[in-house]
Formats: structure tokens, sequence, C-alpha cells
DNA sequence: CAACTTTTGTACGATTTCGTACAAAAGTTG
DNA sequence: CAACTTTTGTACGAAATCGTACAAAAGTTG
């Protein structure tokens, strides 16, 4: 980062460091645009590379034979690429790319490591948030035995409402369908069930959040634990909203 | 343990430590009994023990609102409880209890973390297996939202079989049920189907393993990638076999 | 604006799983 | 062994999702 000042820096994660551990970050931060469907991991291959997302979103996606997909990770400016290299790895069996175009600050994973290895705040923060995408891929896991297409969608929109300016953003239900790991026509239905409800607005390429409340509702637990501990292991907030709606219903946890 | 010799450790973990590693942790290690549905973690609980297994199963479970579970991890003697100490945290926000009954050597939570911090090859094991379990859950992810039950049914038998003595063990239709998250008269269809196929033999809270690469083929890629990046990060062999069939499908993998 | 591409809407039978209920079988206990 | 509990088998309509196909709508390009 050359010529660039650090107070710019959009990345949350960044952003929560002290001025110190950002000084020991920033001659090694490049800025990167992030084009959409740019491969930024690719399975089983050393990871180079790490990204600080600033603007845009990326996926991590895995896929079973015969190439059908689901998405187990998703991060924007709240988060990096390259937990494997924090968790003492040096691949991933999983693919990670861009979702939604945007802008990135890239380190080496050399680099990174080295600067690791100097600071025990820096390290425990980036372990922290490592921790904290592996949550959010239980959840998911969660929801993708539990509960039906409509309320991942609506679990799916919530998570990218957070991470994106504004209360729209682009996708078209192809895409969704990939992410989500079901059939298109499928995604097209589920849309139209959370317009009827007035959670959402949707039109070509585009979805607006009208209704976070309602969303949240159908998400039943789904959404909202693993943004928790989003904002407890890291100590930044995530997210429009708060997090649990004033009128949840307790979660009942067996004895 | 105090007059307990070191070799008879059974917890693939312990074994694989340098022996002064092995002797850092022996004082503090306490061999326990371990009861069925005894809890070992609670969910937003501070987590005081961690586990190391030698007989028996473990189970990590994520419950939505309403109570219904799913599993999210499974470990046996390959493994140990308390993973998110290793990352960092002090709690997880899921549960934790012994699926089938056996032994785990036992050591509290300021021990270990003592024990890390002297030594950074105990460090590293503990986190790559942490990180094995993560993808483990990331697998599960995956099948959840893309193979049938009686697939995943035959990855579960798999991965259980994988972590017992002998070919067979002992579970009911209504335990399978809630860890799959399904239906038990679906279990019990389910089942029928394998033994149909003469991949297993089922009988009253009992199933045999007749046929793994039967089950393996049923899978589809969601068996078999986590167990090699277990051997791949831990250099421990898991399970019964090799793991991946002679004449698997090679994955494909999008572009 | 005509031709084309991309995206969305819709339809329909097939498959999978659900929720629920109840009976049969196996094991346990008094 | 009689009574009881636990576990398993089976049934059946409802709901969810699938695979596939095709048409309509929206956007893009020459």
């Amino acid at each position: 980062m050359t010529n660039q000042n650090m107070s710019t820096f959009k990345n949350h994660l960044l952003c929560a460091l002290a001025p110190e551990d950002r000084r020991l970050l920033a001659p090694s931060l490049e800025r990167m645009q992030l084009n959409l469907r740019q491969s930024l991991e690719k399975a089983h291959q050393p990871i180079n590379f790490v990204y600080f997302f600033e603007t845009g979103l990326g996926s991590v996606v895995a896929s079973k034979e015969g190439g059908s997909t689901v998405e187990v990770g998703l991060f924007g400016r709240d988060g990096m690429t390259g937990t494997s290299l924090v968790q003492g790895d040096t691949e991933s069996p999983f693919d990670c790319f861009v979702q939604m175009g945007g802008s990135a600050l890239r380190i080496s994973a050399g680099n990174l490591q080295d600067a690791m290895s100097q600071s025990a705040a820096l390290t425990e923060l980036l372990m922290h948030y490592a921790r904290t995408l592996g949550i959010q891929t239980t959840y998911t896991a969660l929801a993708n035995g539990q509960i039906k297409l409509e309320e991942r969608l609506a679990r799916w929109i919530l998570m990218v409402h957070d991470r994106v300016n504004g209360d729209s953003f682009y996708v078209t239900h192809e895409f969704l369908a990939m992410m989500l790991g079901v059939r298109r026509p499928g995604v097209t239905v589920a849309l139209q069930i959370l317009e009827a409800k007035h959670f959402i607005k949707s039109q070509r390429g585009e979805i607006l959040v009208q209704d976070r409340t309602g969303l949240m509702h159908l998400c039943q637990g789904t959404y909202g634990p693993a943004e928790i501990e989003y904002e407890r292991l890291t100590g930044i907030p995530l997210g429009k909203s708060k997090l649990v709606p004033d009128d949840a219903a307790p979660l009942i946890r067996p004895a």
C-alpha cells in the first residue's frame, strides 16, 4: 500500500486491528479489483494470496461428484479469504471465488504469515475470524438439512444484505440456484413466495430487501446465531440491524 | 495419568505426538469412562475439559428453533472434543455428547492451553485436527444439501465404521434419525434399501457393514475427501480401508 | 428495430421426504 | 410367562423438490 492512506481501509478486520498491527500489514497490502466469478482459491492448490474484501462478496463452495455445488461460506468486507492459512494449513479442499465484484486488499501468504508471527493480536483476530466462518458453515449444514428452500433463500438474502451497501443487490435465479444447490425454477418460485409476503421485491437480476424481520422469522434460528458469534469473537458489528428480532421465540435446546 | 503407562494410549492424536509432547500432557490426563448420552460440551458454556477419545464416539450437534437437530461433527479415537479451544475460543454454539459409550483421556482446558503454549508441535497437531473436523462439517453441509437420505445414511455408516472396532456397531433407527435430522421411519426404509443392496446387515439396534465400496459409491464424493484431509493434515491413517475405491469416477470440478 | 441472448415464469409428472398413526416384533421386567 | 417397554415395519396422503421442457419477458447487439 505504498501511496495509500491506511484510514481508507474499508475491510472490517483491518479496521479492527490496532494501529501498529495495521502498520505491520500495510506495506504488503495491495488494492485489487475483484471481477465477477474470479477465482480466489482453487481446491487442493496452495493458497498464494489472501484477500481482505472491501466491497463485493466472496463464496466458498463445495462440490460433489457430477459437479453440483453448494455454497459453504460467504463473506464480504467483514472477512477475508485464506482462513485455511490462519488455521495452519496451506490449501483447502474447496473453491473460493468472487460472487459479486468489488475490491479487496491482497497480501501474499508469506507476508501474512510473517506478520502473524510478529503479532499475537493480529493472529488472534484472524483466528477468531476463521472460527466464525467455520461456525457459519456449520449453520449452513443445519439449514441444508432442516429448513426448506424458501427459508434457506431467506437466510441467504439476509447474509448477503448484511454485507452490501444499501438494501438491494444483483443476482440471477440461476446463480442463486447454484449457491443453494437447487433447481433454478425452484428459486424463481421461492422468490415469488418471499415477495408475496412482502419481505422482498424481486426484479430481473435484482433483489430488494423490504422486511428483514420477516425474513429472519422464516429462518427458524439458522440465521442470527452465526452472526452473533461473529460479533462476540471479533468485537465487530455485522450487518444491517440487530440480529435477533424483538419477538423472537427463545431457542429451545434439548436437555 | 499418575500410574498409567503412556504406551497404552489408544487415542490416535496422542499416539502421533512426539514422546516429549506426550510427556507434557501425561501428568494432566485422566482416564474417564464415557457414558452413553453424557454431555461433553454445552452450547455457549465455557469448555472446562477436553476429551481425547480412546473408544466410543462423540457427536457435535446443531439445533434449530423447535429443537430439531443435525449432527455436524463426528469423532472417536481419531479425535477429541474442544477444538474450539484450539482455535482460540472458550466456548462453542453447539452441543457435544457421547454417542457411543467408551473411554477417553481428559485434560482441563487450562492444562491443555499451558501445554500448547509450551509446544509448537502439539499446537500444530491439534490445530490440524481442528481443521479436519471443520472440513468434515463442510462436507456434511454438502451432503445435507445434495444427496438423499439413503446416501447420507451410507456416509454416516462409513464414518462410524472408520471409528469403531470390528464391522458392526449399535444404534437405533430413532437415534440415527436424530443425527441425520430426518424422520425415524425414513431411516428404517433407507436401511432396508442398503440391506437389499447387500451393503449392510441390519438387526434390532445393530448395523453390520458388509460392503464398504458399495456404500462409498452411494455417497457421490461426500465421503472420502474429508477423510483424506484428515490423513494429509495429521499424518494419521483413518478408518478401515483405503478411502477411494479403485473404480471411483474422477471428481469433476467446474472450471 | 430486428435478431439474438439472457433471464424469468410456468407447467407437469416423477421422486423424495414428511407427518402421523398403528401394528408387529424383540427385548425386559416383575 | 405375562405385562410392559423399546424398537422396527408398514401404510398413506400431503408436502417439497426434482428434472425437464418450453414460452414469455427483458435486455443487448448489430
